[in-house]
RNA sequence: GGGUCGGUGGCAGAGUGGUCAAUUGCACCAGACUGUAAAUCUGGCGGCCUUGCGCCUACGAAGGUUCGAAUCCUUCCCGGCCCA
């Protein structure tokens, strides 16, 4: 059995549960660090181990391009490649179409804020994104090398990859929502997802990891209606587990945990819901409530390297944030915190590590991002031990 | 002592008669970051306020030329290098 619920809450959707994989088990809820090219940035693997990451996940669009789904195989998949014995996920490339294609490039809406992190990009992505029934193909603006992505050849790349668990090619739009192009999302989402559980059974022999799982996907943006149906046509193909996609795309974080409500009544209760790229410590504990059991996220990774740490305040799950390039912390001798065992707390003071920040070292990334890798982890520690 | 090149905002360093309160980088301050084109990006950064294409003080110091000077002239002070 794939996934087993150990305990339900009382008062909240939320369970706790163990994900079974072929590379062991994951205690849910759990938070899986993002590794995209088959690498936690700054962090070899024994540091993700330390940080107390009991997966990783990592992508099928980027490793197909570099170095290649082939090459992973010939290594003897991504676990032998990158040294990580522990489960890994693997996303579809899916939230690439999304990312390199329909996001609006100058002016995404969660780097709005200040006017777009490439303001010379124009409206256009550069990479020629080109959504078809068949698949998607992307276009580099750089060597204008076209590649085509489809269901069937996400399937196959992830079979190379030999990852635990596998995510359907899926497709979404941003926010603010529309209903037409939320209707074509869950549309081709369920089409897709038929044609990747053919192909995942059509090809499981051949497969670098025999026990790989494949997880479907939900979208249907904010609408109660369209997380329905997608929801029980993706449940009626019968995958391993299941993701709710197609939120933290810029929404308010009131739509996010709809999307959660609307999806989740119609997902099978014995298998493991993951949501897609989410999130902050409030919305993980917001979702756990709702009835998630895994998350992935770059918050913990990127704002780690951004000189954000997370840090408990010592009450239950309140935490505050600091940013260690502050000129405040250059003769602050204090841990980051106190209260965690990470290295970078266990070793070094507040003046180093805002020292590393200032020349910038490499170490100070590593440091950092063990850490707040430890903080989510014992988020999730924490949430566990409360359901 | 002679010659020469230079002294610009916290630092480095542009500018060489008007559109200069002064390019740029660093530092500093503030903000953003959600299935990673991100060790990134955005904004601020002399003072005052009635926030105006406002006023004041500013490009070593003091004078001067000019309608107008960081920019030209004179003297002085200081620094680098070369010669004695």
């Amino acid at each position: 059995m794939v996934f087993s619920i150990l305990k339900k809450d009382k008062k909240t959707k939320a369970r706790l549960g163990i994900l079974r994989t072929a590379h062991g088990n994951i205690m849910t809820p759990a938070f899986i660090p993002v590794g995209t090219r088959a690498a936690v940035r700054s962090l070899a693997s024994d540091e993700i181990k330390s940080s107390g990451a009991q997966a990783i996940l990592a992508n099928t669009y980027h490793l197909w391009l570099q170095p290649g789904d082939n090459l992973i195989k010939k290594a003897g998949g991504l676990h032998k490649f990158m040294d990580w014995d522990g489960p890994i996920f693997t996303d579809s490339g899916g939230f690439q179409i999304f990312s390199l294609g329909e996001r609006k490039w100058s002016a995404a809406p969660h780097q709005h804020a200040g006017g777009g992190f490439l303001k010379n990009s124009g409206n256009n992505s550069p990479f020629n994104v080109k959504i078809s029934d068949d698949g998607v193909s992307f276009q580099s603006g750089k060597d204008g090398s076209v590649h085509k992505l489809t269901p069937e050849k996400s399937v196959r790349i992830q079979a190379n990859l030999g990852s635990d668990i596998s995510l359907v090619l899926d497709y979404f739009c941003g926010y603010p929502f529309k209903r037409e192009s939320a209707e074509k999302s869950v549309e081709l989402t369920t089409k897709w997802a038929e044609r990747a559980g053919k192909e995942f059974l059509r090809i499981k022999k051949s497969a670098v990891n025999k026990g790989q799982l494949q997880f479907g996907i939900i979208q249907g943006a904010g609408y109660k209606k369209l997380r329905e149906k997608s929801a029980k046509e993706i449940s009626a193909l019968d995958f391993d587990g299941y993701a709710i996609g197609g939120v933290a795309v810029g929404e308010p974080e009131k739509y996010m945990y709809q999307a959660v409500e609307f999806s989740v009544p119609f997902l099978e209760e014995n298998k493991p819901r993951h949501l897609l790229g989410v999130g902050t410590p409030e919305n993980i504990i917001e979702a756990v409530k709702r009835g998630c059991d895994t998350f992935d996220c770059v918050i913990p990774t990127r704002e780690a390297r951004h000189g954000k740490a997370y840090i408990f305040t010592g009450e239950g799950l309140k935490y505050k944030t600091m940013d260690i390039k502050k000129k405040m912390f250059a003769g602050d001798f204090k841990s980051l915190d106190p209260n965690c065992d990470c290295f970078a707390c266990a070793r070094h003071t507040r003046a180093y590590i805002h020292h590393l920040y200032q020349i910038k070292e490499i170490l100070g990334l590593r440091l950092m991002t063990e850490h707040n890798l430890m903080f989510y982890n014992r988020l999730m520690e924490k949430i566990r031990a409360s359901v």
